[in-house]
DNA sequence: ATATATTTTAAATGATTGTTTAAATTTATC
DNA sequence: GATAAATTTAAACAATCATTTAAAATATAT
């Protein structure tokens, strides 16, 4: 439950986040961030002291929401296999939600990412998961073909985030609109977890 | 071999594209462009009429080019298997040698998709190759899983493509550097190779 | 109610943006 | 070698950029 009246330093940073989402830093100017927040201009540094500050601020969040859902299924005591459903359900529906999202994180760390490597314990967090423990235990008995995470995990996440981020030239290519692609994404989920089960899980 | 004294508007072309591919077009300006191709500020519009038309002609250059060697390969009277491998293998090549490509041409399109696509011939030629035919027979004679073009084809390239997009953040995440990275890079091309195979290939 | 602190405003800052101008220079044509 | 055309240049254009200023408005504290 919101309040009615929020906070000026929230009404900007949300807006911010709107528009950096949509436009990329180096496409948005304070200007649009002051309109979108329906803000004075002056505003924006008068609480974030700069438009390089506010960028900073929200792609860490952004980033750390990004990993957050996926981290949490990654350490459930759950089968392998329903593991890599969840997750890739997950993907799909964060996807959908914020169709803008993983285009801007890619694209944002790709110009200059240097700048946006804080301090990401998310990052460590990530690299130690139950998931982890279960890939070594299966390579170990012979259920699971023997990988390490880093090579399993792109392989669940990249076909999902692939098609979202390439949305529009998915859409132009095999000649879909809105509505077919929706039906198509679908299809093409299903088709991502059964190939990465069978591909990982023996027998 | 090209002429020691290079046409000026071929250099600001060729500037213009290197530029483009690394900071993208909000994040250049035509002072930019000027000072790479080492030519005076003026010439970019005396040869392109404005930043927006040299970067529609370059983007459609681009484009065209991604596509070209794929398509080929698509043509190609070889097994299904060869044919995947060939393709990846291509692709991985491609983000080598030019690793701001991918991610450009997914941002571009991204932010502004109604005005890249003219008249991309490329698309048509896209759904309509030996590949398809390949589908339909192996699906008709139980060799292949029966899937349709659009859907076997981004599972091919994801793969490849999304960990070079996300270069610095699989490093970052998994803690390599552009050593660890290039090897990493080649075993999940196998595993890419391997893991749709299996899925396509029936026994 | 008055004084103080906080927030918001309109206006201006100087730098940079894409683009244009008109003159200077080079190249091509006769 | 003179004339015309094409190219290149330095300088300027108005618009917009991120940011700052100082005054006005509002909220808070006493």
């Amino acid at each position: 439950m919101k309040c009615v009246t929020e906070k000026s330093e929230d009404k900007i940073r949300e807006a911010a986040k709107r528009v950096f989402l949509k436009k990329g830093f180096d496409g948005t100017t304070s200007r649009d961030i002051a309109k979108e927040a329906d803000m004075n201009i002056a505003l924006t540094n008068y609480y974030f002291r700069s438009k390089e500050k506010l960028f900073l601020e929200i792609f860490k969040d952004v980033l750390e929401d990004y990993f957050q859902n996926m981290l949490t299924i990654l350490n459930k005591d759950i089968d392998i296999k329903a593991k890599i459903s969840e997750i890739i359900d997950n993907d799909f529906e964060m996807m959908k939600k914020e169709p803008d999202l993983i285009i801007f994180i890619m694209n944002e760390i790709h110009k200059a990412p240097q700048r946006l490597f804080p301090d990401m314990s998310i990052f460590r967090q990530v690299r130690e998961t139950y998931l982890k423990k279960q890939l070594e235990e299966g390579a170990a008995n012979g259920t699971l073909r023997p990988m390490q995470l880093e090579n399993i995990l792109p392989l669940i996440k990249c076909g999902v985030e692939f098609i979202f981020m390439g949305k529009e030239i998915h859409k132009e290519l095999f000649m879909m609109n809105d509505e077919d692609f929706a039906k198509y994404a679908e299809e093409q989920k299903e088709h991502i977890k059964a190939m990465v089960c069978n591909y990982l899980v023996i027998g």
